[in-house]
RNA sequence: CGGGGUGUGGCGCAGUUUGGUAGCGCGCCUGCUUUGGGAGCAGGAGGUCCCCGGUUCAAAUCCGGGCACCCCGACCA
């Protein structure tokens, strides 16, 4: 492809609206373009490396037998309405009238599709394992998108399900996906962990999340380094603190004016903030849930919707705490009435907490889980944060930010029992299918794969999913023999299969060699009057600073023995 | 959904406080010169100042109401 030619404007500056780096270039470099928030085009180059990445995925999908099918991006309400996610899914899940008063939704993941799919095509035991997966576009009306394109609205997924007879084969097909994963992103250039997760909307019996360790990341992850142990804060555990062993004391109402914070409280008192309780409220739905955690601590929403059986949770309006005897600031289940108390374990373990007297400018000194109150739930609740102990070895865990790239769960009979999709036996009878579902944002991953491989400069991409192989600069192209050379060498390359690049713009050399940095493509070639009068080409790689001199004439040999690359796609 | 911010030519911005009919840099077009790390000179094109309404002789600027986008939080396979 001749640069002048390629449907790519390249910016000098960065949109004010784009924050993080890798994206930036993203924009500047011309591969994508925004249409709305968190929906995007994809121009040529953004194209070529999404075709890429897309390859390596249906490789390693069909080299574990997977089958690719394409499933709508329209559904019929009804199918959702059958799974219950019509009801408990919110707003993000896009829904539309069409013509007749049909009510249609817009696939945000395609586990009822791939449920009333097996439902039609499968009814033998004989016909299991079944792996189908599909890149496909999907939509979520994301409260709020950002990131660029690591939190798209519309956005491409690799989604695969299995579908299996029984839980061991439901392990297998789970296990070639995790080590699939790996493969993938290995070859898409990151490394990423793996963590424990909370099944959230999906259902099932058990997740894990491939995590990309990244600032820019929404969730946080926490890591032992020492025994391995990995989970996302959301359901991430640690071993808590040995409460304190000294004899309950009484109870004793003191006065602690403007002090409706723990870490006001603390400091009034002059104790430390894990000699406290601290109470927070939320709603799930109707049922107003009152939580306690030492002062120490933070709630975490996951584990305590999870305790209470809710699909949602949210802070409680102070309008809300009329009638329960809650004073805000000054709150402790002492005293509270028609509301779902939970404490963490650690709190009614712990003897004589300060805690609220539900009372203005009061707290109650030596509170005593089971003597001064009870609960309905006492289970962990708290959030684990850096420096936590692992739950398994004791060491001190860290705890990152990262970006999620993959997923995949044990889905069971989540949605094979409510839409009946069964199957029958070797002795006849009629069973639910188990089924697993495994996801890989792509334009995420291509997002992710941005932010982690640039410098000051622009994008390094890794070779196998460059959007080319080689940046041929021509310099001097009015020098009849320089072009000669360089249009020459283009041509070779070409024939050679190699993917190229070739700049022949009338641009000073300032820009294209920065044109070429910003684009990120492995190996840059210049052809210039200064090359062409020793018989040679200058090659340099973009992840290095060095260049050399390599004689015209061996230069697409060069790259021919280059294609051994066990990672490469293409042939270069 | 709460808090904050921003909407002015393709991109980055000034102008808004104190109303007077739109400007700078980059990019783009033409010509000449230049030519190994974002050239110089000369000429030129390009803008419903986010939208609607109001105030005013006069609105990018003041007032009211929307919308969009960004950041923090909430939310989130």
């Amino acid at each position: 492809m001749r640069r002048s030619q390629l449907f790519a404007e390249t910016l000098r500056q960065a949109p004010a609206d784009a924050d993080a780096p890798g994206y930036q270039f993203l924009l500047r470099g011309g591969f994508v373009q925004p249409l709305a928030a968190g929906i995007f085009t994809y121009l040529p180059l953004g194209m070529r490396v999404k075709e890429k990445v897309e390859r390596i995925m249906r490789e390693e999908m069909n080299a574990i037998g997977g089958q690719e099918v394409v499933m709508p991006v329209v559904h019929p309400a009804e199918l959702w309405q059958e799974t219950g996610r019509w009801y408990s899914i919110g707003p993000e899940l896009a829904r539309f009238t069409a013509r007749g008063d049909r009510q249609m939704v817009l696939a945000m993941t395609h586990e009822e599709v791939i449920a009333d799919l097996l439902r039609r095509q499968v009814q033998s035991y004989r016909q299991l394992p079944i792996m189908l997966y599909q890149i496909q576009t999907k939509f979520r009306d994301e409260p709020r998108a950002r990131g660029g394109m690591i939190r798209a609205r519309e956005f491409t997924m690799k989604d695969a399900y299995s579908a299996d007879a029984g839980e061991e084969g439901l392990d297998r097909s789970y296990r070639d996906q995790y080590e699939a994963y790996f493969r993938i992103f290995r070859r898409a250039g990151i490394e990423p962990v793996v963590v424990g997760a909370d099944v959230g909307i999906m259902g099932g019996s058990g997740a894990d999340e491939f995590m990309a360790i990244l600032p820019i990341g929404e969730d946080q992850i926490l890591l032992c380094e020492a025994c391995g142990y990995a989970a996302n804060r959301q359901i991430a555990t640690f071993r808590k603190p040995q409460p304190g062993a000294e004899q309950q004391a009484s109870l004793e109402e003191v006065a602690t004016p403007d002090a409706a914070t723990i870490a006001e409280l603390a400091a009034f008192l002059g104790i430390p903030e894990s000699e406290t309780a601290k109470a927070t409220f939320f709603m799930a739905g109707d049922r107003f849930i009152f939580a306690v955690v030492r002062g120490d601590m933070e709630v975490n929403e996951t584990k305590l919707a999870n305790a209470v059986g809710a699909a949602d949770l949210r802070p409680a309006r102070p309008e809300e705490l009329a009638g329960t005897g809650i004073v805000a600031g000054y709150a402790s289940p002492i005293g509270v009435h028609g509301v779902t108390v939970v404490v963490d374990d650690l709190v009614a373990a712990s003897p004589n907490l300060v805690a609220g007297a539900n009372r203005e400018g009061y707290h109650l000194r030596n509170t005593n889980y089971g003597r001064d109150y009870t609960a309905d739930i006492v289970t962990d609740i708290a959030s684990a944060y850096a420096g936590a102990p692992c739950p398994r070895c004791g060491e001190p865990m860290r705890m990152e930010r990262a970006v999620e790239v993959g997923n995949i769960f044990k889905l069971g009979t989540r949605f094979t029992e409510p839409l009946g999709v069964t199957f029958l036996d070797e002795e006849g009878r009629e069973k639910p299918i188990i089924m697993g579902s495994y996801g890989i944002g792509v334009d995420r991953l291509i997002g992710v794969v941005a932010e982690v491989h640039h410098d000051e400069k622009g994008l390094i991409w890794p070779e196998s999913i460059a959007p080319f192989q080689v940046y041929l600069v021509g310099l001097d192209l009015d020098d009849e023999a320089v072009l000669a050379a360089a249009d020459t060498l283009y041509t070779q390359l070409q024939a050679r299969r190699v993917e190229v690049l070739y700049d022949d713009r009338h641009e000073r050399a300032g820009v294209k060699f920065n044109d070429a940095d910003l684009l990120g493509i492995p190996l840059r070639i210049t052809v210039s009057r200064r090359t062409v009068a020793q018989a040679a080409a200058e090659v340099k790689r973009r992840s290095e600073t060095a260049t050399r001199l390599v004689p015209l004439e061996e230069v697409d040999e060069m790259l021919a023995a280059h294609a051994e690359a066990p990672v490469t796609v293409g042939n270069i």
